[in-house]
Formats: C-alpha cells, structure tokens, sequence
DNA sequence: ATCCCGAGGG
DNA sequence: CCCTCTGGAT
C-alpha cells in the first residue's frame, strides 16, 4: 500500500505537473463505461477532435449497447464515416455491443481479461476503460507513452531484465538483451508510479508526447526535464544552461 | 509527406 | 516480426 517514489521518479512527475498543470482528461465528459468504451475504439488513428466530430451524433442514436447491437453496419458507417478506419470500426464497435448485451448482461465487463475479448478492444483501450471508468489501476500504453517513457528512462531494459528474473529466474536474460515491450513498460510505469497519480501521469505523458518530446523533433530545449532525460543527453540537445546542473 | 491516445491478422 | 486499415489536419 505504502509506497516509496525514487526521487527522480518524483522529480520528473513534479515537473510535468507543472508543465501541464490544467491536467485535462480527453473525453473527460464521457464517465459512463459504455461511452468511454466506443470513443476509445474509435480513437485509434484519429485525432481526439475527430472523434468529438462523431460522438454526439453516435450517441444521441445509440445511447446505450442494446441500442448500438441492433445497429446496421451501414448506418453506423455513415455517422463516422470521417474518422479514420471507420469500416472495421464499424463493425467492431456493433460487434461488441452486441457481446455485450449476449456476454455481458448488458454491462461493459470490468476486468481488462473479459474487456479485450470485445472486437476492436486491445490491451490498451481496456486500459483506458479501467482506468476512466472503472478506478482500477492500470497504464495505457500506446505509442506516445512507450517512447516518452523509455527515453526519460521511467521504463528501462534494466528493470525489465530484473522483473523478468524475479518472475522467470529460469530464463538467465541480461539487460543488453531486453527489448523493451508495451507491456514491460506497462508493468513498469505501473509499479513506479503511485496509483493515485497513475490517472495524472497518463495524461501527462501521452500530452508530453504530442508536444515536446514528439517522435521526430522533439523540443528538448523547451523541456524541463531534459537534464535529466538520457535520450536528450546522448543527443546532444540539452541547453548549455542547464546541462549539468542538478535536478530541478 | 507525415501523423493521429491501435488492433488484428499473416 | 511484418502488414493493412482510413480520413482529416498540418
């Protein structure tokens, strides 16, 4: 229950903190499970905006999943039809309601086990669904908390060579040939950052991502904790002056 | 051209 | 491991 934070863990939460001290939740006005559910679906390789382009009118047909499971696909297809990959999620998101109301009694399932047996629903939108709606505890890992993560070093091949060990000891790995996983950064972030931030630091991260620390040019000038982040040390790209100094 | 809070399939 | 799915914003 009670854990300790190492100090450059906490350092680096506490600068994101107040780098983006508003904390805004994307789709944080929709808290019911069903919604938070069919918006991330949707979410994938789309802009957030896109989605909130479709969803009032998704919503306002289909309010629940009974009403989305008897959908037609052609119907649904034409309400999002400007977000990307809308024809497999389509039928996912019908798919879905429907394993829902036959499965599921009607209810978004509340385990990640039961959540990505839906169609369209990886271990990343279950994430988001625990963690949204349901208070459980989990980190969704997608693209832009993988790399923040591992570059800032909260997620390193050397803690993922000693999780590994301690939970397969039979497997002799070394931490120069740990690739690093979605899910070992999963585990990770989720063991080092305290529950109660876990929410917090999702967005911080995932927002860091799209802002400065970006795939291919990130703003590492602009960015506080830089001096302490080894992508940008190996890079070069630490301002003068503050390189060297100790952590803020 | 490149990217967007991925998932499923080969 | 790779590939494909997709429109819209920049």
């Amino acid at each position: 229950m009670k854990m300790r934070v190492p100090p450059a863990i906490d350092h680096i939460l506490k600068s994101l903190a107040r780098l983006y001290p508003r904390g805004e939740r994307p789709w944080a006005h929709r808290s019911d499970p069903f919604r938070t559910l069919i918006a991330t679906i949707l979410s994938a390789q789309t802009t957030d905006a896109q989605v909130d382009v479709v969803t009032p009118t998704l919503f306002r047909r289909y309010p629940s999943s009974a009403a989305l499971a008897k959908a037609r696909f052609a119907d649904v297809e034409r309400i999002i039809k400007s977000v990307g990959l809308y024809k497999a999620k389509a039928r996912n998101i019908v798919a879905t309601a429907a394993m829902i109301e036959k499965d599921f009694n009607g209810k978004v399932p509340a385990s990640r086990e039961e959540m990505t047996r839906l169609p369209g629903v990886g271990r990343k939108t279950a994430n988001v669904v625990l963690i949204k709606s349901f208070g459980v505890p989990a980190m969704p890992v997608d693209t832009h908390v993988f790399r923040v993560a591992t570059r800032i070093g909260l997620a390193t091949p050397q803690a993922a060579s000693n999780a590994r060990k301690a939970s397969n000891a039979r497997k002799a790995s070394n931490a120069s040939n740990v690739q690093l996983t979605p899910l070992l950064v999963e585990e990770q972030l989720e063991k080092i950052i305290p529950r109660r931030r876990l929410g917090a630091a999702h967005f911080w991260l995932i927002h860091h991502g799209r802002t400065l620390c970006t795939a291919r040019s990130p703003k590492c000038p602009q960015c506080p904790i830089a001096p302490y982040c080894k992508y940008a040390l190996k890079h070069h790209v630490v301002p003068q002056k503050t390189r060297g100094s100790r952590i803020v």
